[in-house]
DNA sequence: CGTCTGACGCACG
DNA sequence: GCGTGCGCCAGAC
């Protein structure tokens, strides 16, 4: 478990300690975190970490159908796609392909 | 301090 | 299997 004082902070080493080609979910990590139910918070922390000297991999949190719900906030509906392929993951229809075998649950791995 | 909003999730029909 | 509605927590106003 993550000290940080504020709860972005949490969601941001969450983030950061996803696996490269690996995904996960924002209910995963609200799960890991314990706010549990309220997966909004972690995405709307995600939001809150556009622009940051470390670049957050938030492309590679999806909603729990694998589907790039956060494309329109990373500035271009392309650019998580593009990034997600570039890491080998296959995207199509917006969706990752394979979601469940590249899913990474924080709760599961870090604990 | 009350109200609204949101990169979600789940129950229901 | 898909569309709709409600709940969830945290921050902005």
């Amino acid at each position: 478990m993550i000290k940080n004082s504020g709860f972005f902070e949490q969601v941001y080493e969450i983030t950061k300690k996803i696996p490269y080609g690996r995904v996960t979910t924002y209910g995963a990590i609200g799960n890991y975190l314990g706010t549990g139910g309220s997966a909004r918070v972690v995405g709307w922390a995600l939001n809150s970490s556009r622009g940051l000297s470390p670049f957050i991999p938030a492309h590679r949190v999806v909603n729990r159908s694998g589907i790039l719900s956060g494309k329109k906030h990373f500035g271009g509906s392309l650019i998580m796609k593009q990034l997600l392929e570039n890491e080998g993951i296959r995207v199509e229809e917006d969706k990752v392909v394979d979601f469940e075998k590249l899913f990474w649950d924080p709760r599961k791995e870090l604990h």
